[in-house]
RNA sequence: GCGCCAGUAGCUCAGCCGGAUAGAGCAGCGGCCUUCUAAGCCGCAGGUCCGGGGUUCGAGUCCCUGCUGGCGUGCCA
């Protein structure tokens, strides 16, 4: 709100000067006190751009702007900055008009309505979910929350490998199990199969059902009907720990329906038409090198059967078909090699590029007493994101996934995150919101109310940390666009932490409740209102509870 | 070999797509509870922003180059 009025007065002055016009500059809150309230460069931008000395262009601007009321001071520094001090009032009027939104305070049509697709976790079929399917769920669905608030229209799909190798492999292993139950000796268990416990638990279940029934019809069938089990129950299981977690999809997309579609077929008729294909060794190859991969890619086995690319690019295709207009993919740091095919391909069938946005979620490392837990999905020792969320609690395991940027390693001290206490920053954060509550139930216990609190009262709020503190508040809406531009959900913590931060320090320098000055103490406890609504909206974004007490 | 990601305080990480004197939190040391929650606050100490060039008024941020670590580089998914 603020920064839009600012950066609206500052176009005005730039047309009644008649430079040539970008709004390619910045609009910072300076680090240090002496630089006023927000500094910009906008008079280095046009200076260079117009050809004019920057330090000249400052001062003209800096004139013309003084003519607001909105401006108590405005200084032009260094090489041509323009530092701005806004006068209180204006400040104050923004907490009011904050307080006046209620829930709807952040919220932007930055977005522009654009529509988009993300699509996060898409694990295999073939398991519980574990901890890298726990950073991708956070992140997707923060994201989405992020956006939606920001203005755009963004959808949360899964897709499901439910067609291909890696399922087949599921079903035999169950197999193997189920035959073992019924007291085969089935020797080595085979190193590439599943070797989890689950899948023990699932030919005990489909035992209960069945019986023994399945040993006597023809193993085709009985495979298949294995994996149907497996897959049924695999995707209820995983769907249990994504509700535990918060997290919910408006799609699921499955594999094999969409090669039921034909859709599979129809792409690789789509690339053979762009010219792109060939036939060599009984194969049928993709000339991605055209398309900046680094060698030829085969998109039709010599089986018959097709490689996992090509339903891949049919269902990103059926993604754009369905009218999006960016397609977000959430994946882990093991898909860089197919994303280079994935993006040749959408190059050969000439789509925009940056139509497909690629978000690399990095590696995920537990850390306990200072040690890192090792995992071994082939040895079935992984640890699952029920396992997680038992430890932790939701909370933690959210806060901690988001606070990391998404390109970066993540090492996930689970000491720190079971701490209740302020080393812990989701606790931290959480505090302050329940300290507010409490400061709230003390001033009812005095008989101090907001009901005909006076807004023009809030001139009472002169420190500097409370103008700081409301400053700060008002950052929002800047910081959850930002967040959804550049699909970064940390910038949400960040900003979180900080304002807790204030929060604390203040809390701590001045009493909020005073029976002896009510006027004071009310136009405090408005303020700290807003903060208290303001922390539940963003951890309503973040996913996190709210307490009233800790 | 090639591609992607990372390298900032002892540790974990920010740094608002080029701005002013690089910031937090942990860990360390020293203080603060007769009080609205000490699940908190204050102070001290801590830096070759991996190295080297370049671009410009200005570089942790952009370009080139080298080094280190992780991942990828299947007719697996």
């Amino acid at each position: 709100m603020i920064r839009e009025t600012i950066r609206r007065d500052i176009a005005d002055v730039l047309k009644k000067l008649e430079l040539d016009w970008s709004d390619n500059f910045s609009l910072e809150l300076p680090s240090s006190a002496e630089h006023g309230d927000y500094s910009s460069n906008v008079a280095l931008v046009h200076g260079k751009l117009n050809k004019r000395n920057p330090r000249d262009l400052a001062g003209e601007i800096a004139a013309l702007l003084k003519k607001k009321r909105t401006y108590r001071k405005i200084e032009v520094a260094g090489p041509g900055f323009l530092n701005m001090t806004l006068s209180s009032r204006v400040y104050h009027r923004a907490l009011e008009a904050m307080v006046t939104a209620k829930h709807a305070f952040g919220n932007s049509n930055s977005g522009q309505r654009q529509k988009i697709l993300i699509e996060f976790i898409s694990a295999n079929p073939t398991g519980p979910l574990n901890i890298v399917s726990a950073r991708a769920a956070a992140y997707g669905d923060t994201l989405y929350r992020i956006m939606r608030r920001a203005g755009y229209a963004p959808v949360r799909e899964f897709y499901i490998n439910d067609a291909g190798n890696q399922v087949d492999i599921l079903a035999e292993s169950i197999e193997l199990r189920y035959r073992e139950l019924h007291g085969e000796d089935i020797g080595e268990f085979p190193v590439e199969a599943y070797h989890g416990a689950y899948v023990a638990e699932l030919a005990q279940q489909l035992n209960t059902v069945e019986g023994n029934k399945l040993l006597h019809i023809p193993e085709r069938d009985r495979l298949e009907k294995m994996k149907e089990f497996a897959l049924q129950q695999i995707h209820d299981m995983q769907i249990a720990s994504l509700e535990r977690f918060g997290v919910e999809f408006d799609n699921w997309v499955s594999e094999k329906a969409l090669r039921a579609q034909g859709m599979v077929e129809e792409v690789l008729s789509f690339l053979a038409e762009a010219g792109c294909t060939y036939e060599m060794d009984d194969a049928v190859w993709f000339s991605s090198t055209k398309f900046g991969d680094e060698k030829d890619r085969v998109l039709m086995k010599t089986d018959g059967s097709f490689t996992y690319l090509v339903p891949d690019i049919a269902y990103h295709l059926s993604k754009l078909q369905r009218g999006f207009e960016i397609l977000i993919d959430v994946l882990g740091p093991d898909h860089h090699g197919h994303v280079v095919k994935l993006m040749a391909a959408m190059r050969a069938l000439k789509i925009e590029e940056k139509q497909l946005e690629v978000v690399f979620l990095q590696q995920v490392n537990l850390f306990l007493d200072g040690e890192r837990v090792k995992m071994s999905k082939r040895e079935g020792r992984i640890v699952t994101m029920n396992e997680l969320i038992d430890d932790v609690g939701k909370d933690a395991a959210r806060f901690f996934f988001i606070d990391r940027r998404p390109s970066t390693h993540l090492n996930f001290d689970l000491e720190l995150a079971r701490k209740k206490s302020s080393e812990n920053p989701v606790y931290y954060c959480q505090y302050a919101h329940a300290r507010i509550y409490s400061i709230q139930k003390k001033a009812r216990r005095e008989k101090i109310s907001l009901k005909d609190f006076d807004t023009s009262e809030l001139y009472r709020l002169k420190r500097s940390d409370e103008a700081a503190l409301i400053k700060k508040m008002l950052e929002y809406p800047h910081i959850l666009a930002g967040a959804a531009k550049y699909r970064e959900p940390h910038r949400l913590t960040d900003y979180t932490k900080e304002l807790a931060g204030m929060f604390h320090k203040y809390y701590q320098a001045v009493p909020i409740v005073n029976p002896k000055a009510p006027a004071m103490s009310k136009a405090r406890l408005y303020m700290l209102n807003a903060l208290k609504n303001l922390l539940a909206n963003i951890f309503e974004v973040l996913g996190i509870d709210a307490p009233q007490k800790m």
